[in-house]
DNA sequence: GCCGTCGCCTTACTAAATTTGGCATTAGCA
DNA sequence: TGCTAATGCCAAATTTAGTAAGGCGACGGC
């Protein structure tokens, strides 16, 4: 129920990469009948292995050139700041993730925008705007080593 | 050429979210026949607005159940540090995203694992024996707030 | 030794994507 | 004005892919 063996890991691998790829496909590269190979996908769905299904758009295409992350500390001397900054953080379309993380501050937000300007008003105006905020470092990305997120199967 | 109507940004939030979604569905939802529906979609993948499909894996089924974010700094004194920490961060399957930033430290380094164990091995086989890396700060993520990651169309 | 389950296969059927052609609107131009 | 080309849309027909049904062989429990 919970351990894959090698011809689902290929299926997860290929469908991660290309996830419209044809099953008949998908079949040939794993070595196995389409029926066969449809069965293991709709398995590993229902299994939750595979958590759904996206297009992968282009940032830069669609004009946000800007990748930007932020260290953000909170004043924890006032109750519920946690829960009032994550759920204002769930409603910004400018934050594509936001962690609570264990160290020199309380949470991590990778954001993207158009372009300083565009930052410099998200930060003002969304970010330091929120109850609570204490503190803010930013970190400008220069170049994206990577960034596809491939899970390793 | 560059700037989309209210169709095709209805067509690329519609398809973020689920990328696999059928032709004669997206046509309903987005107000228009399957066969102009289609039109549209093709041409977006053309213009690269669509990058690419991909299936979204659970990490956590997969045994990654822990993220860690990394902040790296190098030696700047070696030349080529720069390209060789590249290189070897596109190699390594447990990093996720790294990006060169500016700031206080070089890169942040995204990565996944099963548990602490597996972190300790990374960071000193894998992270801490890439030349030219003088220091790292570690930053595992308690919380995931958000971690989608979809772009607002 | 028998029965149930599992994983896989082939075949047949159904549903989807794609192609084709046609219509209306708009813009450029003599 | 009248012609042409380009664009965006649609409906119908064709092709292609997904899905369901049924059968085969291997394995394990009883």
């Amino acid at each position: 129920m919970t351990d894959l063996d090698r011809i689902d890991r290929k299926i997860l691998k290929a469908l991660q990469a290309d996830g419209r790829i044809a099953n008949v496909d998908l079949a040939e590269k794993v070595g196995l009948s389409p029926t066969s190979t449809g069965d293991r996908v709709k398995r590993l769905l229902r299994e939750g292995f595979i958590a759904g299904y996206g297009a992968r758009l282009d940032p830069h295409r669609l004009g946000l050139g800007l990748l930007v992350f932020v260290e953000v500390s909170l004043d924890k001397t006032t109750p519920d700041v946690f829960e009032k900054f994550a759920e204002a953080v769930k409603r910004a379309p400018e934050v594509l993730e936001c962690h609570m993380v264990a160290g020199g501050f309380d949470y991590l937000v990778k954001t993207r925008v158009a372009d300083m300007a565009a930052y410099r008003h998200f930060l003002g105006e969304i970010l330091l705007a929120l109850p609570g905020v204490k503190e803010t470092r930013t970190y400008a990305v220069m170049e994206e080593v990577k960034s596809d997120g491939m899970l390793p199967v």
